[in-house]
DNA sequence: ACCTGAACACCGTTCAAGT
DNA sequence: ACCTGAACACCGTTCAAGT
């Protein structure tokens, strides 16, 4: 139940196979590589998946070539979250910035889901890892976005505690949202796009009269509407607590 | 780094000690006894070090008989987290029901807030642990707790589709707030009651000029009037969509 | 009936040694 | 300079054996 899918694979040693040399890929090592391999491995496989020593052997080296890089599995991870931070930065950043304060967060907020969406197995840890600072709120986890973040909304007029009340509910809203979401999306969905959500076996909702009845609405997936309708709520909330 | 506080401990194996055999406390083994034993361990010690063999040993026995009465460690982190919602449920359904639907969703989320808040090394497995089915949301995560949720705001007039709306959103606002707050808290506080959150190394602010300005009103630690404010909102919010 | 010893297949990590 | 072999201290889990 630890391994079911380590599949042992036999690989005979010495025939190189077809042609070029394919079972490591050996580009030179280095720790952005490192980094890229590991969001890789955890889109494919889950991150309990993710070892040392598997994610050496996926980079044709041994476990221990990795610690030249990285001190360790926990700083891994970390970068790998980094890693996701940073990819949100060069997908905002090519944008424009929004005419409005109410547009700019409307953009943001889209490009974290499409992030989340994009990277459903690895969300969690951006969510859950513990940040540098406690204030550092999930998920824009980084010094560089939440100054990033407050710059945006005063560009806009914002002064500073209600710049700072913005990066708290903000912050509240994308985690729920995009947590649940992610969660529900990296439970091995066949097609994404389904609009149905899998639903347990039968039998044993028949003490719960309540769901059995509510079981279609319930398994509807619709977290793009809710999505939508929450930050537009969040949206003029902000604006009356400014007024 | 892996084991900072494992600490070896010798324990003299002949000799009793003063008085009663202390050292493991041998209570007669039993699922409930196990789980309350692993809800008391990540209490004290975290989710990454809770272990069979740790566990085992604090119940007095190797770890190897705990799976006389759980499947595995996984089953026990679901257990563990059934345990929680249980006690959500001798919380709440010892108060009385409320005299409105407002009241009752600002009973059931300030019972939830306090569960998250007495438990925070756990919490964030409620959060987290992938559902039996992707639309029973955490934090309310039991066929039982969604039934008598929806059940509760039927009882208060609600139709099936604002039921389920409000299960919807009220989830997503619990998620959010409670596990930014738990994670937040379980940075091992030495006062949980502080007003100020600890700040990262004063050094490192100094290329966010922002942060570095912002950072009295950032580091302030104001959950509790956010959760009661955006509580307001979301029931201000579910009473309008339902008229 | 309930627990344990021994074993298996893994982990992360360190370090001296190889190239 | 960069990687590896061997080793260490752990894991979770199985199962035949003890009481």
């Amino acid at each position: 139940m630890t391994d079911d899918d380590t599949e042992e694979q036999p690989i005979q040693p010495g025939s190189s196979g077809p042609g070029l040399s394919e079972r490591p890929p050996r580009r030179p090592l280095d720790q952005a590589l490192i980094v890229r391999e590991a969001v890789d491995f955890i889109d494919e496989n889950g991150r309990e998946q993710l070892t040392m020593r598997r994610l050496g052997a996926r980079l044709g080296v041994e476990a221990m070539a990795l610690y030249r890089y990285l001190p360790g599995r926990e700083a891994l991870l970390d970068c790998v979250v980094e890693a996701l931070m940073d990819e949100l930065y060069d997908a905002t950043m090519t944008g424009e910035y929004g005419s409005s304060w109410q547009e700019y967060l409307q953009q943001l907020a889209h490009s974290v889901r499409e992030l989340a969406l994009a990277h459903p197995r690895i969300f969690p840890l951006v969510a859950s890892r513990p940040p540098a600072a406690p204030w550092l709120r999930p998920p824009l986890r980084s010094l560089r976005w939440v100054e990033e973040f407050l710059t945006g909304l005063a560009r806009h007029g914002f002064n500073d505690a209600d710049s700072v009340l913005a990066y708290r509910t903000f912050s509240t809203f994308l985690l729920g949202h995009l947590l649940l979401e992610s969660t529900a999306m990296s439970g091995e969905s066949i097609s994404p796009e389904d609009d149905e959500l899998p639903t347990p076996d039968h039998q044993d909702l028949s003490e719960y009269p309540r769901l059995l009845r509510l079981e279609g609405p319930l398994t509807q997936n619709a977290f793009a509407e809710e999505f939508d309708d929450a930050l537009e709520d969040l949206i003029r909330r902000i604006e009356i607590s400014r007024s």
